[in-house]
DNA sequence: TCCATAACCATACGGCTGTATGGCAACAAG
DNA sequence: CTTGTTGCCATACAGCCGTATGGTTATGGA
């Protein structure tokens, strides 16, 4: 066998490169010859891992939505751990999904650049929406496992309250990035807090 | 004076063939081209009325924002003519701005991809935080109204409100273009419908 | 050592882009 | 009926795009 190389190694500098550019110029930087200089490849190399921009394009979107669930994974059970209340998780966890610093805005940028493009690619749009619904679905069990230890009314519709709180912190999000200032952000804090609060009036009585 | 032509018109005709294919095909499909072709004119044509390809993109842009406004002005007009509570006016006024049919899909299509582009092109960040800022004002207006005529509480704040109900729409209105089910239509209706009742739980005094 | 094979690169190519240019046609004003 | 101006068009052009091609380099196994 000749030498061999870190296939995902490659590959996910490349999507990191990717990402670089769309977070500092948008979607139309992140051409071939701009992400195999970024990731300091030649073009040649970005093909003989990608057989097409539109695939190497995708393999970006998956690798962002991929981390961001892992990120939100490890904010759940760090808050598990720590015995906290579910409110206080899923706060966590949609709170996460501001963009509050320079990094999470730029992860923000890239994110509805991906989604925007989702709207007329099949593969992204199935990547955008399989996301949705596994964020939607984490807060909904949320909402479900907070029926069984008081935390929620058992009236609740669980489905609906993640439904309204997936698309509220989604929009916040947006409106966030168009008004950066300080102000906002506490802003939207309380009125995700508010609804969070309103959706776990009870206390874990597990904790009680 | 040499023959004359209705520049408004023309622009209007051009603007018109952008949302078109954007709408069908997204952002990048609508090239000078592309555009006077589905206008049918002449790419030199398109040249004559807008100086460059930005410039024709921020018209366009700025056209389906003053279209939405005016139609979310019309519908407010007509609640109030009709005696409506505010709750309702601003109900259909929200409702107005989902992807529950053809139409507005096509234009939430369009709209999304033109706030991508805001991300990228200053000047149509510009449009975008303008006519977020507008919309969130009228909602804002609404409730302080409410709170007049006895439909709000006197505690609640306004600008809270109003950013919650506009972000809620704006999240919604994405959910919904990615799962169109008649199902999930309904969901986020009610969605809409039970935090506008939250906010507005009494009735107005006039009219009792 | 040698060599098959994968890693990697430089470059060429056709196609499409936005814009510039030059010219023709039509109509209001004189 | 001219005439000057504007509406309108066809085309040329430079540049960038994604992709294809051919070659060079390095290395694990025989």
């Amino acid at each position: 066998m000749p030498r061999t190389a870190d296939h995902e190694l490659r590959r996910t500098q490349m999507a990191a490169a990717v990402h670089r550019l769309i977070a500092h110029d948008g979607l139309d930087a992140a051409t071939m010859a701009a992400v195999a200089r970024e990731a300091g490849f030649s073009v040649g190399l970005v093909q003989h891992y990608f057989a097409s921009k539109d695939e190497l394009l995708l393999f970006a979107y998956e690798r962002l939505t991929a981390d961001l669930l892992a990120r939100v994974a490890r904010i759940t059970a760090e808050g598990e751990a720590g015995g906290q209340p579910i409110r206080r998780i899923l706060l966590d966890c949609l709170c996460e999904l501001l963009p509050l610093d320079a990094g999470r805005r730029g992860e923000h940028r890239v994110s509805r650049a991906f989604q925007a493009r989702a709207m007329d690619v099949p593969a992204a749009a199935t990547v955008a929406a399989a996301t949705a619904a596994v964020v939607r679905g984490r807060v909904a069990q949320g909402v479900a496992n907070g029926k069984e230890c008081g935390e929620v009314e058992p009236a609740t519709d669980a489905d609906l309250a993640a439904l309204e709180l997936t698309a509220l912190v989604d929009g916040l999000a947006d409106h966030l990035y168009r008004e950066p200032a300080p102000a906002r952000s506490t802003a939207a804090g309380a009125v995700l807090a508010d609804r969070l609060a309103a959706v776990f009036p009870g206390e874990c009585r597990h904790y009680v």
